[in-house]
DNA sequence: GTATGCTTTCGGC
DNA sequence: TTACGGCCGAAAGCATAC
């Protein structure tokens, strides 16, 4: 029984724009902009990711397009459409290499993981490193992808750690060295720190996970309650015992889609709905073989607020229709209690995912 | 008072 | 002229239960 477990974080560098890169050699040394196009106008949209060249002129993902054309006009910049198909594939491939060094493995989005390796390293930070750095050269040789990797006594430490130095990097931290590594660091690195408890956090003098270990288990749970207090406190001290363990791919599904002009023509949204719909559903039922309890219907406005509202059913449904039908009088709702905005985008979430153990499902119950 | 679960919003990539 | 995606999980806010 092993009390110390080592656990490694792997964050793929610049991933959308480094695959393009991969693709076409000849772009590589110039800024690459990976950009999603809306379809509004010639260059509506934003920018998904940038490789470190164009970061270096300012681009960074979430951008307009226009905005990073205009701040990369002087120099011979590529912009490339997103093709999400190339990064699935090469994402699965690199996992691939990923679990075979794992003896426990968990992918965490389309660009990271984390595994767990304690039989192999024998305790051992120094022999978890070799093993990172065999890893990286794997991945390396076989995909061309470089990626950042961080190395610690638990996830929480090990994914602030792969942060640490990007890209390529390799950051170990030991157990002993956990809590004077996270000491200096902004408290809103912690996974559990949000805007709301970050003020709270601040008007009691605490701003780093230095101040928050020293400021004692007891008083912090007499702020924040037993859960979120002890929570937060262990997270101070580096404690983390949150399993490496496989997930499901996602804990739910949406689609989003940017509507031809601002409107709030509930039929011209409605059909643009109802297609959203049947994608979610088919990705949730027909290809994962998911039911669900839970459906949203998510909104941009003209102003580009945000607004959602869902509904859970009292029992799972695997039904098209009951995803149709709630959204649509998710959508009448929303017109009515949002009077005064037009809507520019529109989206569909299927959430609440339940197995279904095994059984085929009835077509007639699809 | 705290835990839990649901809804809505935030924020990272 | 001022530009503006598509996902996901985390965070926050609230209601209810114990």
């Amino acid at each position: 029984m092993y009390s110390v477990r080592v656990v490694i974080h792997i964050d793929f560098d610049y991933f959308f724009a480094q695959v393009e890169e991969r693709e076409n050699p000849r772009i590589k040394g110039k800024p690459v902009v990976v950009c999603v196009y809306s379809g509004r106008s010639e260059d509506s949209g934003v920018v998904s990711t940038a490789n470190y060249e164009a970061r270096e002129h300012g681009v960074n993902s979430g951008i307009p397009i226009a905005f990073a054309k205009r701040k990369l006009k002087s120099v011979h910049a590529v912009f490339l459409p997103v093709n999400h198909t190339l990064y699935d594939i090469v994402s699965e491939r690199i996992m691939g290499i990923i679990r075979k060094y794992s003896d426990k493995f968990e992918q965490a989005g389309v660009d990271e993981a984390y595994i767990e390796v304690i039989g192999r390293s024998g305790e051992s930070f120094e022999k978890a490193r070799e093993l990172a750095e065999k890893l990286k050269e794997e991945i390396f040789t076989k995909e061309r992808i470089t990626c950042s990797i961080g190395i610690g006594p638990n996830k929480l430490v090990a994914k602030i750690a792969a942060g640490r130095q990007k890209p390529n990097g390799l950051t170990t931290v030991t157990p002993e060295a956990a809590e004077k590594f996270l000491s200096p660091l902004p408290v809103r690195e912690l996974i559990g720190v949000g805007r709301k408890t970050e003020r709270v956090l601040h008007s009691i003098g605490i701003k780093t996970i230095g101040d928050l270990a020293s400021y004692g288990k007891d008083k912090l749970t007499g702020v924040f309650g037993s859960s979120l207090g002890l929570y937060l406190h262990n997270s101070a001290i580096g404690v983390d015992k949150s399993p490496v363990e496989e997930r499901r791919k996602s804990e739910s599904v949406s689609r989003i889609s940017t509507l031809k002009e601002d409107t709030r023509d509930i039929d011209e949204i409605g059909k643009v709905v109802e297609s959203l719909a049947e994608e979610v559903h088919r990705n949730v039922v027909e290809e994962q073989g998911l039911m669900f309890k839970s459906v949203s219907l998510m909104a941009v406005m003209d102003d580009l607020s945000i607004a959602s509202r869902s509904q859970t059913f009292r029992n799972p449904t695997g039904s098209v229709e009951a995803v149709k039908k709630t959204v649509k009088v998710l959508l009448r709702q929303f017109l009515d209690q949002e009077p005064d905005h037009l809507v520019r985008r529109v989206g569909v979430k299927i959430s609440n995912l339940i197995e279904v153990s095994g059984q085929r499902m009835l077509p007639e119950f699809a």
